[in-house]
DNA sequence: CTGAGATTGTTGCAATCGCAACGAAACCTC
DNA sequence: GAGGTTTCGTTGCGATTGCAACAATCTCAG
């Protein structure tokens, strides 16, 4: 989770210039966009996008999943998975299924009404994904996700995220 | 601060694949990075990072400024900095100052603690920083602010964000 | 089998957050 | 200069968060 710290043979190194650019149009731009998302939902009366993202990964999981095996890929606590299950089951999206090959924990399933949400959801997520990265094009896209992935240390993959 | 939603021309537009990638990239390796940091400066007993990024851009402004010229460069919202400035007031480590133009606000100036905090945060910060992002060299690192920029309607300039 | 230690997931509590409402001063128009 | 509108910044409140402690179960060496 998180990364190594410098050894010894690196004493205290300050960012390159282009490092420092770039570190701060990560966070700028990462956030903007981000926000422009979440906006959309809110506006469009749905609820966040980790709900959006545990709905989806569950869904494309395909069977009832482990929290534990949700968290990893979700890159998210197990006190925050908690808590988020929580107020979804609350409202009645996911439910927790007893699990017979380890009494500690339970499976997390959609419910119907959960998978009908992620569906709405994403009508109104795909546009604003796509209205909020629209200034670059295909190309720019593909290279922007290799530098990205690179730079988070991910090897270029074939694995899509499309919903 | 909203990116502007599609007109009636763009019906819905689902994300080309590519786009996709982009936007999982930067969801997930930025948040990774920022983690990363975030930790780092907790670990070593300092605050979080936006008391830096406050104290920074103040010092950087060189006089005493008012909340709404930090919040726009800050892109935070005003309750957000008013909570924030509470927060860092109580620790001393900046003031708010009587302002004659405009007796609604007030002037924001960071204290000598404010000075001596930030930069004994930055020797935490930037070799955090770097670590972060040593996955990529300087060229790269061009390459992706470029894209990033471009990506959130920033052009290219030569403003540098260096402590 | 037994007890030490690791894993899974939850929870009490205090800190922080988002939202909407607010007060006060500035601005603007007539 | 009176009255309506806008801007600046704060605050009450309920929801959410992070942290550390926790219970329950599993694992495994001896």
């Amino acid at each position: 989770m998180r990364l190594q710290q410098s050894q010894l043979k690196t004493p205290s190194r300050i960012p390159s210039d282009p490092l420092q650019r770039a570190w701060v149009a990560l966070g700028r731009v990462s956030q903007a966009i981000q926000c422009h998302v979440e906006s959309a939902l809110k506006d469009a009366g749905f609820p966040e996008l980790s709900w959006y993202t545990v709905l989806w990964e569950l869904e494309r999981a395909g069977k009832p999943t482990r929290p534990k095996d949700l968290a990893i890929p979700l890159f998210i606590l197990p006190y925050q998975l908690s808590r988020l299950v929580d107020r979804m089951q609350s409202e009645g999206l996911v439910k927790r299924i007893q699990c017979e090959e380890d009494k500690r924990g339970h499976m997390l399933e959609p419910t119907a009404k959960g998978f009908a949400l992620r569906k709405a959801m994403w009508a109104v997520y795909a546009p604003a994904m796509d209205e909020a990265m629209k200034r670059i094009d295909d190309k720019e896209a593909l290279k922007l996700a290799d530098l990205l992935n690179k730079l988070g240390g991910i090897e270029h993959t074939d694995c899509s995220d499309k919903g």
